[in-house]
DNA sequence: TCTGCATTTGCAGAAATGCGCAAATACAGA
DNA sequence: TCTGTATTTGCGCATTTCTGCAAATGCAGA
């Protein structure tokens, strides 16, 4: 990838994108580190309906991001690959510093916000 | 990020994953890698229209994926962070492994797809 | 100041996406 | 086979997001 990208790694990797661009997925996301969850389990853990878990996971696992093994009447899902990990805490050390580089910037201005402001938006 | 996340981080993510979660904008994000570039050049690269360029990499400079600096009447827009780079390096490697694996099994069944079809997806 | 190039903004129609409800399906155990 | 639990699917509505067009803004040079 070093300079160009083929049209279809870059769609793929758009796609990857957009699964975990939405909150309910990336809560579902946060919800399987650890250990494997059932849907039952993963939409208590990320306060959504079971229904609306099922349909996210089914997305989830259509674009690769998350894998289902099904064991009795249950269905376990958990994260494909463990570099998606990796690569989220990459991309959450980058965006932290960032915003604590901008943090210190708007303090030596006169209307600063606070640093807990910003890490709860909208 | 070992268990759980906090509520705020887990939102800056699914915004950043958002942001490139859009055909256009990880077009956009292909094209700045290297050098910096104009909204012009960015349109002209991704084949899209500069008013399309523009909104768009307002939307990712907002989001603090690229930076804009501006030099006389131009805007050069480039990537904020190399990690970014890198996760999405990350993301594509075990996306393209996973896809190289299904191909394998899938040839050794009646009716397999080309890889090369599975790359241009849609 | 006037001109031309680069970029941004406002707006409206079009398209995509998400969510809840109800029904269907899958399956282990009595 | 019947029952209860787990999960999935179809459908319709609401919401968000995208895009192109036209107009506005910013700015360097004549």
């Amino acid at each position: 990838m070093k300079k160009a990208m083929s049209h279809g790694s870059c769609q793929m990797l758009g796609t990857f994108f957009a699964t975990f661009g939405h909150s309910t997925r990336m809560k579902i996301f946060c919800a399987l580190q650890g250990t494997p969850k059932t849907v039952t389990e993963v939409a208590a853990d990320a306060g959504i309906s079971i229904t609306n878990a099922s349909q996210h996971l089914r997305i989830m696992r259509d674009r690769g991001a998350v894998k289902a093994e099904k064991r009795a009447q249950c269905v376990y899902y958990h994260i494909a690959d463990p570099r998606f990990v990796a690569a989220a805490m990459l991309i959450h050390d980058a965006l932290y510093e960032q915003l604590v580089r901008e943090a210190a910037l708007a303090s030596d201005r006169p209307q600063h916000r606070r640093l807990s402001s910003i890490l709860q938006p909208v």
